[in-house]
DNA sequence: AAATAGCGCAACCGCATTTGC
DNA sequence: GGCAAATGCGGTTGCGCTATT
C-alpha cells in the first residue's frame, strides 16, 4: 500500500525542537486540541510535519508526563511486562503511569537489557542462557507450554485493553471538542496515560512482586546475588548457580541494589520457564560453598502451578490495575 | 587541555494498522 | 469491499554530554 510520507515536503524543519516551536505547539494544542496532526503544523505556524508534532507532543510536551529516574517498581514492572509482551512498548507503557513508550523503550535498551545480559539472562526470551539445554525435558516442555498459553492469554487481554483505551481517548476528544469553549486546556489531552484513568501504579507500584523462587537473603555487607554458572565454573549441570559477593563482581553497586530490591524477578521468570524449583533458595547455601563459587541446588518434586502461582498472580494483579479500569468512564 | 570513547535521549524513518470515503 | 489518508508503533540514528585516556 503506497503512501506518501508526511514529511517529504520541502522546507519542513527537522531535528531538535526549539523553545519557540515548543511554545507554539503547546499554545495551539491548549487552545484547540491537536485535532488532525497533519493539518496542525500549518495552523500552529510551525514548519514541521504533523508526525513530528505528534511525537514532540506525546513524548515531551504533554503535561502528564513523568520524567526522571525510573523507580525500582517501574523497572520491575517493565521487566515483567517485557517478559510477557516482548517489545510492545506501547502496551507496556499503558501499565506505567505517566511514562511514554519511547522513554520505556530507551530505558530498556540502555539500562535494563544490559543488566539482564550481565546476569546471564537473554533479554529477548528472559531465559537463562543455558536454559535451552533443558528444553528437552518433559517438565520444562509442559512448563513452557503453560507459560506460552498464559502469555498469549495476557497478550490478547492487553490488546483488548489498548483498544478500549483508544476508544476512550476518542470519546474524550469528542467530549472536548463539544465543550471546546469551556474546556480546561489539558482536558483534550487524553492519552494512554490519561489522568482520567485510575492510577495504574496505585497498588502495583507498592506491591512487592514475588518471584516464584525463594527470596535470596542478603547480609548488610555482602550482597549475595544469583549469577549464571560461568564457563569457568566447571559445573556439571545447569542447575547450578554461581554465587558471588559484591566485592568480586564487576557489577556496580547500583546493580546490586536493584537486583536485591526487585528480588530477581527475571531470575524468577527464568526459573519459571525452567519449571524450576524453589529450592534454589540461597538460604540453604553454605558459606564455604558460596566462597567456592559454585553451588549445587536441589531439585525437588513439587507442583509447578503452586510454586509459580504467586509470581503469576503478581503479574495478573499488575495487569488488573491497568488503565482499562477506566471502563468506569463509559 | 585535547582527543576520543561511551552513554543517554530526542527525534526520525518506515512499516503496520486503523479510519473514512 | 477497495483504496488512500491518517495515525500508531517499534527500530534506528544522530547529537550532545560526560568520563576516560
Amino acid at each position: 500500500m503506497g503512501r506518501s510520507p508526511c514529511c517529504d515536503k520541502a522546507g519542513l524543519k527537522k531535528g531538535p525542537w526549539t523553545p519557540e516551536e515548543d511554545q507554539k505547539l503547546l499554545a495551539y494544542i491548549e487552545e484547540h486540541g491537536h485535532g488532525s496532526w497533519r493539518s496542525l503544523p500549518e495552523k500552529a505556524g510551525l514548519q514541521r510535519c504533523g508526525k513530528s508534532c505528534r511525537l514532540r507532543w506525546t513524548n515531551y510536551l504533554r503535561p502528564d508526563i513523568k520524567r526522571g529516574k525510573f523507580t525500582v517498581q517501574e523497572e520491575q514492572t517493565i521487566i515483567q511486562l517485557h517478559a510477557l509482551l516482548g517489545n510492545r512498548w506501547s502496551a507496556i507503557a499503558t501499565h506505567l503511569a505517566k511514562r511514554t513508550d519511547n522513554e520505556i523503550k530507551n530505558y530498556w535498551n540502555t539500562h535494563l537489557k544490559k543488566r539482564l545480559v550481565k546476569m546471564g539472562i537473554d533479554p529477548v526470551t528472559h531465559k537463562h542462557k543455558n536454559e535451552t539445554l533443558l528444553s528437552s525435558t518433559g517438565q520444562s516442555k509442559s512448563a513452557a507450554a503453560t507459560l506460552s498459553h498464559m502469555a498469549q492469554w495476557e497478550s490478547a487481554r492487553l490488546e483488548a485493553e489498548a483498544r478500549l483505551a483508544r476508544e476512550s481517548k476518542l470519546l474524550h476528544l469528542q467530549h472536548y471538542q463539544n465543550k471546546k469553549a469551556a474546556a480546561t486546556p489539558n482536558h483534550c489531552l487524553a492519552h494512554k496515560s490519561s489522568a482520567n484513568w485510575t492510577k495504574p501504579n496505585k497498588g502495583n507500584g507498592d506491591q512487592q512482586l514475588e518471584s516464584p523462587t525463594s527470596t535470596v537473603t542478603f547480609s548488610e555487607n555482602h550482597h549475595l546475588m544469583i549469577m549464571p554458572s560461568g564457563e569457568n565454573n566447571n559445573v556439571p549441570n545447569m542447575n547450578e548457580f554461581a554465587v558471588t559477593s559484591s566485592t568480586s563482581s564487576d557489577v556496580k553497586d547500583s546493580d546490586h541494589d536493584w537486583m536485591r530490591q526487585i528480588n530477581c524477578p527475571t531470575e524468577g521468570l527464568t526459573s519459571l520457564l525452567l519449571g524450576d524449583s524453589a529450592d534454589r533458595s540461597l538460604s540453604t547455601v553454605k558459606n564455604d560453598e558460596a566462597e567456592a563459587g559454585a553451588v549445587a541446588v536441589n531439585e525437588s518434586e513439587y507442583s509447578y502451578y503452586e510454586d509459580n502461582k504467586n509470581y503469576w498472580n503478581s503479574i495478573l494483579n499488575l495487569v488488573d490495575s491497568s488503565p482499562s479500569d477506566s471502563s468506569t468512564m463509559f
